[in-house]
DNA sequence: GTGAAAGCGCTAACAA
DNA sequence: TTGTTAGCGCTTTCAC
């Protein structure tokens, strides 16, 4: 039994109402419209409110206007610091229309995304964001086709085949930058530490940076290549697994920030120093990027302005809009300490 | 299958009721509870929602039971790290009970606080969890008398005059050991970085140190305290401001990782080294912490305990049940490179 | 400017 | 086991 159950019941308008000595339509007139009422209405409306203590039943309000005026914004972890700035980018741009944003996070669970997702298609909030990698099979049958145009959902990850709208970054463009600033310094051996591999955002820093040594003819082997999950542990056992090579290599992009500095404290239990040892290009620019030792040399993701761009686009969508801006940002290289010439 | 829904509204368990041929109370069963229905009406009832798209509405739903099945976490600054095991905990704990939690950055903002307070306090969330620094005025007064008993909520930080249930740290205790680690290590001359002194933690990390230092006969001075506001950037300033006194600490009590952070960088900017000038004991143990150089003496904050803990408390107050465990939990010190005996 | 009344979509008595 | 029905608290025509 819930303990509110057990002491009064809250007051409704009806009973704001009666102690008004008015009806319940000027009520909730006198609440949501002041202007429509006369001042001393007003004025009664809201003395009686204030001495019953009424609190609107928002849920009611939410279930009668079938808006509720929330935004929900999805991602698989958020112990990932990437996505602070993203949020603050959100709710700014929320608060501008008045909006209020909820976090979730689905821990890159299934059951999770299809509670959460269900939030949207049931109404408990009329937008969603989605910073997930991929989206789920029984999602994507639910956006398809005619339904689409029906959920506001924006994507922040390019998915192949979904036609939700996106807001994305030019991965690939930031793969060929690391690649460029390498190659620049006079690496030839290179290694990679990659995010998921199924998540297009992944395929495309990959292919950028891949794509742009062969360009210098030098060929990207795949033993050069070790997978990690975006987490710190994960770059750690990375940079195990590729410096047991023979031919280690001098330079390495890596997908994320956190995996950098997994790699990078690996390397240094080794013996193996960044950068005079290898040089290290790692992703995102997370709020500790600039302040470890070395610095890293990274690629700057615009947090948020990618979710106040997401976030203008699904109020845009909401109201019928066209898009109201370009949809793909770019990120570009921050040199630090992190990368120097080969010795 | 869904296409009736494009040219008009959403179906509902009337329309799934005709198509059929059944009373409403029959598909609300069959949907909520199938074992109250017999397998053939189910069946029916399965069908016919398949073939009209039919979703249910939550909103409705929730309004009626008066229930959302819907927890939310309050936090005043997402880009924290120390939040994301923290929500872990609490994420787990909700989940065997079957709530869903959404979280809300206030932004340390007083109208936004109010504002996802509100949704408690209207009916859009079950319970809460307030992971915040200081409760504001207004919501005290909402809690006040009467009306406690009547909105689940749950603090994690102890606030003066407040009568909420609450999930704490020890960090008086806390405060204490990192006191006692540097004065076994030799050092007499402390200085301390603390985190916003209106918060209770901050004011019981600051006076389990000074305590603990006056006991061993030394006095802390005024000016060899800095404040800031948990940041790496704040750390920088404040490790600045430190090291221009004459005659500058040999250890450091600092009340985060992140500060901890940005003042390790700040004093190798000015040459001066941790731990070999400078011994280094920070708070909360984030995910970085035992990966950066040198990495982190600290405080473990056992954050996803704290979660779950306090999910399990707001659990079995709305429930009406007494408080299952113990409230207070202990934050342990991690001994790792950041702190050695004075030159 | 104000009030009466009709629901929004669903659940839960209560009947049958 | 199934159907009928009365609302949950509020907004919103539509009269007055």
């Amino acid at each position: 039994m819930l303990k509110n159950e057990l002491t009064s019941k809250r007051s409704t308008i009806r009973d704001v109402a009666k102690a008004a000595g008015m009806s319940i339509a000027s009520v909730s007139r006198a609440l949501k419209d002041p202007s429509t009422v006369r001042p001393d209405t007003r004025a009664k409306v809201l003395t009686a409110a204030n001495e019953l203590g009424f609190q609107v039943n928002r849920l009611a309000v939410d279930f009668r206007t079938g808006r509720t005026h929330t935004l929900m914004v999805l991602v698989p972890n958020i112990a990932n610091p990437f996505y602070s700035e993203f949020f603050k980018g959100i709710e700014e741009a929320a608060r501008l229309a008045n909006y209020l944003v909820l976090i979730a996070d689905t821990a890159s669970d299934a059951f999770r995304e299809a509670d959460y997702f269900s939030m949207l298609t049931s109404g408990k909030c009329d937008g969603l964001i989605a910073h997930i990698g991929r989206f789920p099979e029984n999602v994507l049958e639910l956006f398809a086709g005619e339904s689409a145009g029906r959920f506001p959902i924006v994507s922040c990850n390019r998915d192949a085949g979904v036609e939700i709208p996106t807001v994305g970054i030019d991965n690939y463009g930031a793969g060929r930058q690391a690649a460029l600033h390498l190659l620049a310094l006079g690496h030839r051996r290179f290694g990679q530490i990659v995010g998921p591999m199924e998540y297009e955002e992944c395929k495309a820093k990959h292919a950028g940076f891949v794509d742009t040594l062969l360009e210098a003819g030098i060929s990207h082997a795949e033993e050069c290549q070790a997978p990690g999950d975006l987490t710190i542990a994960s770059g750690r056992a990375a940079a195990r697994k590729l410096f047991g090579l023979h031919t280690p290599p001098s330079a390495l992009f890596i997908h994320s920030d956190e995996m950098a500095l997994g790699a990078i404290q690996e390397l240094r239990s080794c013996g193996i120093n960044v950068p005079s040892d290898v040089s290290v290009v790692s992703f995102d620019d997370v709020n500790f990027a600039s302040a470890v030792a070395p610095a890293l040399t990274t690629i700057r993701v615009p947090r948020r302005e990618w979710g106040a761009a997401a976030c203008r686009l699904l109020l845009a969508h909401m109201e019928g809009k066209e898009a109201p801006e370009a949809r793909t940002l770019t990120a570009d290289l921050v040199v630090r300490e992190s990368t120097a010439a080969p010795s």
